[in-house]
DNA sequence: GATTCATATTCCTTAATAGGAATATAGATA
DNA sequence: TATCTATATTCCTATTAAGGAATATGAATC
């Protein structure tokens, strides 16, 4: 069942705190690992996770992997998404994250969802 | 995070099931079993991991141990529960255990929710 | 008190998952 | 071509979960 697959996704912290993030905009991993302060192959396998089982797309730009929330979301992955957005909402957890992303929104604006420390803006 | 424990419980197709037919009442083991067509070890241990996590509750009557969803919820767990039912309605499985659920409909209206073959009504 | 009925628990095996350390890969750059 | 950067994968270990067979428990009944 569908919808089974979508919920072993939701059933990790780590991977909630991705959704949550995502449902922003799409993100490199590195800046996931600055949001989330967690190592890389942590971050790297729950993506992985995620995309096998179709909660995220990725594509690469350049030297970086951009992940995002599907483009055709099934009915029920919007709905459980809206429901963890709600969820969301209240956790300490959840809003500090997204208060990381505010801060690295300047960045973002400037160079795209790849915009590490040392990245060039997507068009030169 | 209570959030993950609420998703942990819901990533199991047996378990979605159950919570689908508590959503219509309060119901004994031996008419999950009847609907769900499954042995009662499976359907009382996943019981069992629903209550230790706090997603439904019971009481022994008798017999009978009848098992309901939470009289006060978690905000969450109202979110999620509403998301569920949201998503089962269009589930042929969710549906077809509701059927099965509505041909018990007299036998409950007899004898409550522990109405089962053998079952005295409960109000004697 | 012995039996029966509904349900729970234990024991076992198997499979899935998480996390970290180390290593591999793909693209960009020198 | 060699190197660097961002990310993925492999290997390992520990934990958790699922399912079934057998057994235990608690309440009712004989």
């Amino acid at each position: 069942m569908q919808l089974v697959k979508i919920y072993e996704c939701l059933c990790d912290e780590t991977r909630l705190r991705v959704l949550n993030i995502l449902a922003q905009g799409p993100l490199c991993v590195c800046h996931f690992q600055e949001i989330l302060r967690e190592p890389q192959v942590k971050i790297s396998k729950h993506l992985a996770y995620l995309r096998s089982r179709g909660l995220v797309e990725c594509e690469r730009q350049g030297n970086w992997m951009i992940y995002e929330l599907p483009a055709k979301p099934s009915r029920e992955l919007r709905t459980n998404l809206a429901c963890l957005q709600d969820c969301a909402r209240e956790h300490p957890a959840f809003q500090r994250d997204l208060a990381r992303l505010q801060k690295l929104a300047p960045k973002l604006a400037a160079t795209g969802p790849c915009g590490c420390a040392t990245a060039k803006p997507a068009v030169r």
